[in-house]
DNA sequence: CCAACCGGGGTCTGCCATAGTA
DNA sequence: TACTATGGCAGACCCCGGTTGG
């Protein structure tokens, strides 16, 4: 009799896990097809075939075994949870062991809020194998942030689109309380619906830092343009955050690290750092502090290397301040090719936005330029750095001169 | 018409350390 | 004391087009 149910049971598990396999399999495949199909990025097929043979082994392992030595400390129920709905358990496990321990989580009802919210079950599974703890947060709590974003953000779909790329911008805190603070907070500040909305979009931590958090970051600032000498110093944090909007996820001690770096690299007086680090200079306060030095060490060293003078150096970087973000390879690379191809030092520090485009678009404007006769030693290099559609028109146009 | 100048738009997560908490 | 919430860090460009003065 006990044989009798226990082979039946064990039937019941082979079928049930042969149904896991099916779906599985037939998920991998729709995705591959699917992937294919679109020609999205490949990870997505390695990483739903990955999946897949995980599941097998998985399944196989427990049928195999599941009475003997199964971890009594681990909710079976979660786990298989877990993996019809595709999470990858390992990742998971290694991001945040304690989930696991819990005897109670919510992962059915997060997954049926992410649904009823658009996001596909490929992405839902992405967001917990990537950030398990989401799956003890409430449908209630989860509910109310959701609406609190909606604040800021226009539709779901776009809420969906940076769940998937930042899971823990959402999921980190449950406190709705602070959320909305924030948003009081920085609405009150003078911030525009549409900043607002680009700050959540490009850096959503913002909105998971303590309320604390983000107060210090605007008083610093604000202490920067009065120590400055800024007639509206919070039109100033205004500026920087508009420029910058990843600045408030920044530590207020890089920030001002910076801050002093560029003032005393340039040594520039106050008006002018004003105007720089609300300008063209506000993205380069997120750098890390060693970054930035060691880059501009680097150029400073490459240029003298062609007998540039300080302050030839001096008037590039400031002119060009985003050269900091090219890595040390990146921008040693360029100039090298530049100079290979017989353009001029002092055309490039005449026209450091050449340095912003790719070092492919580089090499294939170069050789289109040079094989239609273009002099490029003695003409302007501007063209290198133009939008595409009007590169292509000016290059025409260069064929139909220098070839008549 | 042209080029020079200028500003804008997209993007920035995933991990670790640690104080706090249940 | 295991787990959570939160702060902080390293990492590292490319492209487009409006305006304007000649």
């Amino acid at each position: 009799m006990l044989k009798a149910v226990s082979s039946t049971l064990k039937c019941q598990c082979i079928l049930k896990d042969l149904g896991y396999l099916i779906i599985m399999a037939s998920r991998s495949l729709w995705c591959m097809r699917n992937n294919f199909l679109l020609g999205s990025r490949c990870w997505m097929v390695q990483y739903s075939t990955e999946i897949f043979l995980k599941s097998i082994s998985f399944r196989l392992f427990g049928v195999k075994c599941g009475n003997v030595d199964s971890e009594p400390s681990e909710n079976e129920d979660l786990l298989n949870n877990l993996f019809t709905m595709g999470v990858d358990i390992d990742i998971a496990k290694k991001r945040q062991p304690g989930v696991f321990n819990r005897t109670v989580t919510n992962e059915q009802d997060v997954q049926m809020f992410l649904l009823s919210k658009g996001a596909s079950k490929e992405v839902i599974a992405s967001i917990i194998s990537r950030y398990p703890r989401a799956i003890t947060r409430t449908t209630e709590s989860l509910s109310k942030r959701w609406n609190l974003w909606r604040k800021v953000i226009m539709s779901d779909l776009e809420i969906v689109n940076i769940l998937e790329r930042s899971p823990e911008s959402f999921f980190r805190s449950k406190n709705n309380e602070n959320l909305e603070k924030n948003i009081n907070f920085l609405c009150s500040i003078g911030l525009t619906s549409k900043c607002l909305c680009r700050l959540l979009t490009s850096a959503p931590r913002t909105f998971s830092n303590s309320l604390d958090l983000n107060k210090k970051m605007v008083e610093c600032l604000h202490e920067v343009g009065l120590s400055l000498g800024c007639n509206d110093p919070m039109d100033f944090v205004r500026k920087i955050i508009f420029k910058n909007p990843f600045i408030l996820i920044q530590s207020t001690k890089r920030v001002k690290a910076n801050i002093e770096f560029l003032q005393s690299a340039f040594t520039l007086n106050k008006e002018e750092l004003l105007v720089l680090i609300c300008g063209l200079g506000a993205g380069i306060l997120d750098l890390s502090n060693d970054y930035m030095r060691k880059n501009y060490k680097n150029i400073k060293e490459k240029l003298f290397s062609f007998g540039c003078t300080e302050e030839e150096v001096r008037k590039f970087v400031l002119n060009y301040p985003d050269v900091i973000f090219l890595a040390e390879k990146k921008f040693n690379d360029k100039i090298d090719y530049l100079i290979e191809e017989k353009v001029s030092i002092s055309q490039i520090i005449e026209n450091p936005r050449v340095l912003d485009s790719s070092m492919n678009t580089l090499k294939s404007r170069i050789k289109e330029l040079v094989d239609a006769g273009y002099n490029l030693n003695t003409s302007n290099i501007a063209v290198l750095s133009w939008s595409k559609t009007r590169y292509q028109a000016k290059l025409k146009k260069i064929k139909t001169v220098l070839g008549a």
